[in-house]
DNA sequence: TATTGTTATACTCTATAACTATA
DNA sequence: TATAGTTATAGAGTATAACAATA
């Protein structure tokens, strides 16, 4: 396995010239992520079972048990979905006896999120859960190594804001 | 920013003690693959423009152009689908000229894929778009720097055989 | 019998648009 | 008017099961 030391003359003669052009997966980092992604994703359900709470669902609940009294309109832009899709998650963690519902006093449109106790049971056994499930899913990995897959992993997605900056040109 | 590196006594002391124990998210790898996996998917149709092709019918396209007369079957597996699923993919496929079933003469139950004329053209463009979206997707990264993160992202993923070694005792 | 491709069907996750009740 | 939550509906992506053709 190659380092990726630099050739003196980059492009032309670089490692990466030996994949095929039309070879968009190797060595592809969009693609490198999206594995790893699905990766994570079947190790999850192979450790908690194919009937657990999906990870976005976990996530839900999380964001509740740390913000409580959140709106469900708050809690839809935390997980990045509309605010249509975030009644079934609601109502789904309410079908459970996980999560309730309160009526804002203040401003009756909105409803207020707060777990139940038995939803912060479970988060507290999702959380001894995901301590283990994360040791494993980096288990190949160096404490140190670990640290730097997530600064760089944080380096790409907080690279938003670029995006206007270097639009392609049309042509 | 701290290094990973080990307190004396690993877990009352540790660093990782200062997050919120209920916050399964922040810190977790498993959610910052995720996330970087959302941010990728969405800078690929702002880059390519919202009818773009999926980047999972842009890797089906890559496989046949690199492994010409691929079967379906095959196909599948390399994608991580079913049989079922990758029926839909070569029938799009096909109903936009870019792929071309011919039946195995030596086995007439399988079905070898070529790409067609304007197949070819298309992933070669689709080569090009590719580059540019994955400068823009590391545009934060040095070159050392996205070199590694594929490197760990690939240890993370091929960590695959670990699960039935490293699954947790009941207890 | 086993395999390849196919169809029928269903499930999950997500979105948009229109609705209601509040503000 | 504007906003929070809801409902109805639709689309993408995936799966399983049953089937026909072929081996």
């Amino acid at each position: 396995m190659r380092s990726g030391k630099k050739t003196p003359k980059d492009g032309l003669y670089s490692n990466e010239m030996k994949i095929d052009p039309l070879d968009l997966v190797s060595k592809a980092l969009g693609y490198s992520i999206k594995r790893a992604q699905v990766h994570a994703y079947e190790l999850f359900f192979e450790f908690l079972g194919d009937n657990a709470i999906s990870p976005a669902r976990m996530t839900a609940l999380s964001i509740i048990g740390t913000h409580p009294g959140i709106t469900q309109s708050a809690l839809a832009k935390k997980l990045g979905i509309s605010r249509a899709g975030i009644v079934k998650v609601v109502d789904w963690l309410e079908s459970l006896n996980l999560v309730e519902r309160r009526s804002k006093q203040s401003d009756r449109r909105s409803n207020l999120l707060y777990l139940t106790d038995s939803g912060q049971d479970e988060l507290s056994w999702l959380a001894e859960q995901s301590k283990e499930y994360e040791k494993i899913l980096a288990s190949k990995l160096t404490d140190e190594e670990r640290d730097q897959l997530i600064r760089l992993l944080e380096k790409v997605t907080l690279s938003r804001c670029d995006k206007q900056a270097t639009r392609k040109t049309p042509q």
